[in-house]
DNA sequence: TTATAAATGCACTTCCGTTGCATTGTATTT
DNA sequence: AAATACAATGCAACGGAAGTGCATTTATAA
């Protein structure tokens, strides 16, 4: 089990205290986050750092960006193992109606899509919609 | 073959010169728009009338919203027979990478994804980046 | 024609994402 | 340990797009 330190070295990026900070707060979470659930949880830091460490983050696949529809950009811990500099993890993303939280399936990959000819896929995303299981009470 | 003004009417909105601009240069493009983009071909016409037109689109089914990831809403006219009031029309659509453009692919609908237990499904968008027939040469 | 309601135009606001630049902090070299 | 180099942080400001309030114009109906 390696560390946050550790995972943050081998990425080759500083160790900070705000950098394990928000990791710690990625990793309790559940859900994808968006920059203000971040901010809020963090109000002495400044929005701009948080910003930057999210988007450091991001270009060393610590996290993955998710548009989920909303028009409000949220983030995700990847999975361990995940390689999202070479290409996109293709796992579904759900957003609940109801409770507003967006969450990632990682266990559930988007299937094989075919495209019309002369077309190339590089990368797909596929959000869900409707009712999470919390609120559905299934 | 319904001419635009009955279609209007029959979605009980009223025929307004800005309409029928605004539907015949969505019906021209074959691809999907912007807010500026229409911004732009009709430069003597105010943003929040475009605005509010394609909204009144979107609300009578007569457009539908598309979210390609890019950050910019776009817009496109529904097929004849869809019903999205009702029920989204579940095809793709596709961005490419190259030329930027964002497309219908009306013919391609998505498929059917299986969500785990307690997950109820109400919505799905699936947008595919890559390039397109027109850049990809083949 | 007049009354009623909808459509349009202008100004303004809000929200999110993003950048420039000065300052602080960390690591490396001498 | 001190000096150097570079990365991280904080503050301020900007920009784009979406959205709203309100006055005015235009279309429909009485
Ligand atoms: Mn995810
Ligand atoms: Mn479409
Ligand atoms: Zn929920
Ligand atoms: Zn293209």
């Amino acid at each position: 089990m390696k560390t946050i330190e550790q995972l943050l070295e081998s990425k080759n990026i500083r160790v900070t205290a705000m950098r394990l900070l928000i990791y710690k707060f990625l990793a309790e979470k559940q859900v994808a986050v968006t920059l203000s659930d971040i901010e809020n949880a963090f109000e002495k830091a400044d929005r701009t750092t948080l910003y930057r460490t999210v988007k450091t983050f991001e270009e060393k696949a610590i996290v993955h960006q998710i548009d989920d529809g909303t028009g409000i950009t949220k983030y995700a811990l990847c999975e361990k193992g995940c390689n999202c500099e070479i290409e996109t993890d293709l796992h579904l993303h759900f957003h609940c109606n109801n409770c507003n939280v967006t969450i990632c399936l990682t266990e559930h990959k988007i299937p094989q899509i075919k495209v019309p000819d002369g077309f190339i896929s590089e990368d797909i995303n596929l959000v869900i919609k409707g009712v999470c299981d919390k609120c559905s009470g299934l």
